[in-house]
RNA sequence: GGAGGGGUGGCUGAGUGGUCGAAAGCACCGGUCUUGAAAACCGGCGUGUCGAGAGGCACCCAGGGUUCGAAUCCCUGCCCCUCCGCCA
């Protein structure tokens, strides 16, 4: 089995959004899951159970296509059993439901109800029982539901990792640059990048940036909110930084990934964010939009802290993979039937940025080995790092169809059917923005060492024209 | 941090042990009336799940308990509000 997950995968700047990890069920619910009701078992499962149902072998196959292998036996096992025990149990509570209401039209007449309750006695004995049989099961059951990854969409290239995604098209050309540096070593020798001080501070996976290049760093955010908020049509959010832990089961970074993330003593279960995905995401747990808020599309800057738990001696050099760095995240919350389109333009978005600072990137559509666990098609945008002759990560874009809204129980009322029903979510790094300055550094290093800010940011650096 | 008050359907808000999935109003949908609309009147109107259907089961913040039976009683947790204190 392969279960492959976006955070476990390739813990980089983007990666959060495609993370989602097979949950256990919430705690402090155990026994009372027989029935359905969305607030008791909403956080557990992702897959859809109805289809999983009525279309067993087509799911597995098409689970197959990611390199999970779907066990057809142990599944049709759980139905069997739980059908069976539900039924029994749900007749034990109409049976006592029935003579309850009994006693009390007898006790309102002033008849003796002893012999009902005799026979109550019986019934309540049974169906304690079963109702821990039944409590325990689904527990088992949802747990096994709950490691099935979301079934990837047509268009997803077969393959079983990294190796196997598919290059789509590449935008801009790399400069020639003689003998490139890195931006570490550029930004140490203009003096406004101290790995040093950092580590000082705090530890490894730090950086401290100053002068112009804090600067930059500001006015790429400030940019990207811009062009998003101003031209794409996103709201922007501030949104906690903490969150708890209902928030990040409900986008899957619990209780799976929970090493990845760095925690908060004290009373509260409190996490730092990981991305932004998680507090804007579950902004809609629960939820039921009216149609005329669709499609919901909003962009959050914020910071984001990883543990990188998984990832010791990768990326050590610089800022690239950073215990603290800073995103922009794009979030769509859309009809089901606008989820394919919606992709592809929130993906626009992300590349729009790129373009604008003309940085040359590529974009490569994961196959389903590569796919996170809860992505249902995903392409990266990969931008051009000179110092390492390679294209490098620097934003996810995924379509996550109904999987996390069903986790999350977010839902718009259709009009059509007068009745709620599941959203589709999609999200994308629109950028990450410790990569794009180095990005930035990088590509448009000159040869004394300064670097020259691109056309779209010099309003945002006060008109400067290149930090020396 | 101290003291008190609360969490019920899209909203407001009744309900303190039984026939309550839950009054009433608002909103919304359909109809009558009207040239049209409004008003008025009539009807409908939560979610999930099992079932061919009839219908069953579950859900009144969450978890646990008492009881033949819990929205209602008890315990725990979470959240919100008011006042005092502190504070960016």
């Amino acid at each position: 089995m392969s279960v492959r997950r976006g955070a476990g995968r390739r813990p980089g700047p983007c990666a959060g959004s495609l993370s989602a990890g097979p949950s256990i069920r919430p705690r402090g619910t155990q026994g009372r899951l027989y029935n359905s009701a969305p607030r008791q078992n909403h956080l557990s499962t992702m897959i859809d159970a109805k289809l999983l149902r009525s279309d067993t072998q087509a799911v597995a196959d098409r689970l197959a296509r990611r390199g999970y292998v779907f066990d057809l036996d142990a599944y049709r096992g759980f139905e069997q059993r739980r059908k069976d025990l539900q039924v029994r149990t749900e007749q034990l509570q109409a049976e006592r439901n029935a003579g309850s209401k009994r006693i009390g039209q007898a006790k309102a007449k002033g008849e003796d109800a002893s012999p009902i309750l005799a026979d109550m006695d019986r019934i309540k004995t049974q169906l304690a029982e079963n109702e821990t049989q039944l409590g325990a099961l689904q527990a088992e059951f949802d747990d096994f539901l709950a490691r099935v990854p979301n079934p990837p969409h047509a268009s997803v290239p077969d393959g079983k990792d990294e190796d196997d995604n598919v290059e789509l098209r590449r935008w801009g050309e790399p400069k020639a640059i003689a003998a490139p540096r890195d931006h570490a070593d550029l930004g140490e020798a203009l003096g406004l990048m101290d790995f040093a001080a950092a580590a000082k501070l705090t530890g490894a996976r730090f950086t401290l940036l100053r002068g112009g290049l804090a600067r930059l760093h500001r006015a790429l955010a400030q940019f990207m909110l811009d062009v998003h908020t101003q031209e794409h049509g996103y709201e922007e959010l501030y949104v906690p930084y903490i969150v708890n832990a209902t928030s990040l089961r409900g986008t899957g970074q619990l209780p799976k990934f929970g090493e990845d993330l760095f925690a908060l003593q004290g009373e509260q279960d409190w996490r730092l964010i990981p991305t932004a995905e998680v507090p804007v995401t579950n902004l809609v747990r629960d939820e039921i939009l009216a149609a005329s808020e669709l499609p919901k599309k909003w962009v959050a800057h914020t910071p984001c802290f990883r543990s990188e738990a998984g990832s010791a001696g990768r990326d050590t050099r610089g800022m690239i993979r950073q215990h603290q760095f800073e995103k922009v995240e794009l979030v769509q919350f859309v009809r089901p039937h606008e989820s394919d389109a919606a992709l592809e333009e929130l993906c626009g978005h992300a590349e729009t940025i790129l373009q604008k600072l003309e940085l040359p990137y590529r974009k490569v559509i994961l196959c389903g080995g590569d796919l996170g666990f809860a992505a249902a098609r995903t392409y990266d945008l990969e931008v051009w790092l000179p110092s390492q002759g390679q294209y490098r990560e620097i934003s996810s874009c995924s379509n996550f169809r109904d999987f996390q809204a069903r986790r999350i129980m977010a839902r718009w009322r259709n009009p059509a059917t007068g009745k709620p029903e599941l959203l589709h979510t999609l999200n994308g790094s629109g950028l990450a923005v410790g990569r794009t300055l180095i990005a930035i550094m990088e590509n448009f290093q000159q040869a004394d060492g300064s670097i020259a800010i691109p056309n779209a940011l010099r309003a945002y650096m006060g008109g400067l024209s290149s930090i020396t």
